[in-house]
DNA sequence: AACATCCGTCGATGGATGTCGACGTCTCCA
DNA sequence: TGGAGACGTCGACATCCATCGACGGATGTT
């Protein structure tokens, strides 16, 4: 139950929440594109945060000439750290089959 | 959406995971059970540590004489969370079977 | 070759936060 | 009424981390 660690703590920042977002809305992206979607911060940080989702099996990488394209990887910590959540709500409520059945809507995926 | 930022802040630390956890197994525990539990740190962390869980609305709290019982609340920051990552999650996969199928038809439209 | 572009890494720094002891408040019981 | 137990809060300290500028490696372009 360790692995889970990694995905939270990749969680817990706001830009890289909004990192994820754009690579969801886009599907891959190159380093300088986040930097330019995200805003705010520079390339540098950009750069040190997906060292963390990379390192935390949260996106992946394909190198293209100079270029290099991050995707998400939501066969990974994502979803370890998903299915943590559907435990913790399990013990609680018994709404899961409403929760899991019920499709996202586009707007709520904004995030910070 | 701020709110998710609570949830994903609150998710990120250890000691956090694991009261949820032991919340999660025994449904309702007052403040020195929780701190039995989890080990390792004393009663002052524990109590920092639901004041984090209470305000991001992740924990109820309920009074009995000179004991506080905490369950979770699974109505709240906890969901907004689960939704996210499964907005994520589902992107995607539709991003992959997007680049996977060379003629996406019309009759096979979103899901939502 | 010479230069530009894309990107990761390193070192420094300021701010955020986890942890704890001490203290105060409230409640229960003798 | 006094003492004890259950918790929250405050102040201090140590550590972690997000951010940035500077630099270097790799690749594309002229």
């Amino acid at each position: 139950m360790e692995s889970e660690n990694l995905a939270f703590d990749a969680l817990s920042d706001r830009v890289r929440r909004r990192i994820l977002s754009a690579l969801g809305d886009e599907g891959e992206l190159t380093v300088t594109d986040i930097t330019d979607r995200v805003g705010a911060v520079g390339r540098t940080t950009i750069s040190s945060h997906l060292r963390v989702l990379r390192t935390s099996g949260i996106v992946r990488e394909r190198r293209v000439g100079r270029n290099r394209y991050y995707s998400l990887d939501t066969d990974g910590a994502v979803r370890d750290a998903f299915t943590y959540l559907q435990s913790i709500m399990r013990a609680g409520v018994d709404d899961l089959q409403q929760a899991t059945s019920a499709a996202p809507r586009e707007s709520d995926r904004g995030v910070g």
